[in-house]
DNA sequence: GTAAAAAGATACCAGTCGGTACCTTTTGAA
DNA sequence: TTCAAAAGGTACCGACTGGTATCTTTTTAC
């Protein structure tokens, strides 16, 4: 059975995350979590000490919801190349997917936490160390098996895919319109084919 | 001398976009507002009709401050190529400056209202467009003039442009480190140069 | 210099915030 | 079936929110 008071906190976690990374993990009012938890106040500070470990399990689990995704995306993919291009093949259609429907909670919580909450600004760049050691390790790895061109900048390279696709990300929510992720994403996918390749097109299928 | 009243309101829209920017235009309360402006809230009021129409006018005086940059950056500059590399030339030590030390505004603005203050968001967007037009400007004069490679989507590489630019802003300002803009803003400098360029290098130099 | 108008300060308002004491209901092992 | 423990609901707390009525001070045109 798992125990009610298990599954009620797992709920509470599910659909803070998704509350607040619409609404900012910040911003968010207790009001609106309990509302959405189906939950009232007293049952739900007998789960969490208090708002703040609450706002950080519900932040943790967004981030992990994000990571998992993209974990999957790789499962199979040997090349670093055939990698790069998965993550961002990942990306299509995410938007209006129930982990990214709010945005990247790395990005939103970035900024939402800046000069504003140490604690939280702490736990996204943890979790945005995180997301580039996993960019940076597919790039490491590709050079060391030459497949991708010598003497290129591991972690540049790791801030330019963020960047790049963080900044797209936050075009379409802002518009509303996939259009803007969808050119940041063919635009690092050509960056992939035409600058950081070095193999033919066989490294892509041949594992090691 | 140009009226007391004046001069206070300046102050006032000055200090709040300031604070703003760091704190959120949303999200920074008034008790800190007033703080900043070194006012109290009922001289404040006098200024402003509410919360909402001071957070507006502070949005888009810093939105106004960043776009002011960037146009004096164009000056004298004529060639397409030449204009896109003077706006990513304008970021450098742009992060500690006045205009620019909370992070984008606009960027700031759209993560923070996104489902949260519809007419924030709006100006946010409308705030985006403008700096998405300079930008498609840019390229499509250098189309016509057959500086910049045909069959570039113009709508496309401003979309890039700014996701590069804004998503290199964020991690600079997660990490406190301006190594991650530079990355960005040096991706979008040879993909200028390699790929949208067709003229020579003497086109940075002629005008028209 | 004077007086009206503009500007600013003080002290308060109702509503909402995160949080809690306390009581009722539900759960689940014996 | 029983009953203690776990879980949840109700009603409240002080602090803080944006906002305002009212009084005092400063500015400025004459």
């Amino acid at each position: 059975m798992a125990g009610k008071g298990e599954r009620t906190r797992a709920r509470i976690v599910e659909r803070s995350a998704a509350l607040m990374n619409h609404r900012g993990f910040s911003a968010a009012s207790m009001a609106a979590v309990v509302a959405a938890a189906g939950i009232q106040k007293g049952g739900l500070y007998r789960h969490f000490e208090s708002r703040e470990a609450l706002a950080a399990e519900a932040f943790e689990f967004a981030v992990a919801q994000v990571r998992d995704r993209f974990v999957r995306a790789l499962e199979g993919k040997h090349g670093a190349g055939a990698q790069l291009l998965a993550l961002l093949d990942a990306y299509d259609g995410a938007g209006t997917d129930v982990p990214l429907a709010g945005g990247c909670p790395i990005m939103n919580t970035a900024i939402e936490s800046d000069h504003a909450d140490p604690a939280l600004h702490a736990r996204a760049r943890a979790a945005m160390e995180g997301w580039r050691s996993m960019i940076s390790a597919i790039v490491a790895r590709g050079l060391r098996r030459g497949e991708l061109r010598a003497g290129i900048d591991v972690g540049a390279i790791a801030s330019i895919f963020i960047a790049c696709i963080e900044g797209g990300v936050m075009l379409t929510q802002l518009y509303g319109d996939a259009a803007h992720l969808s050119a940041a994403l063919g635009h690092l996918r050509r960056y992939v084919s035409r600058e950081l390749y070095v193999a033919t097109a066989s490294a892509t299928k041949e594992p090691s």
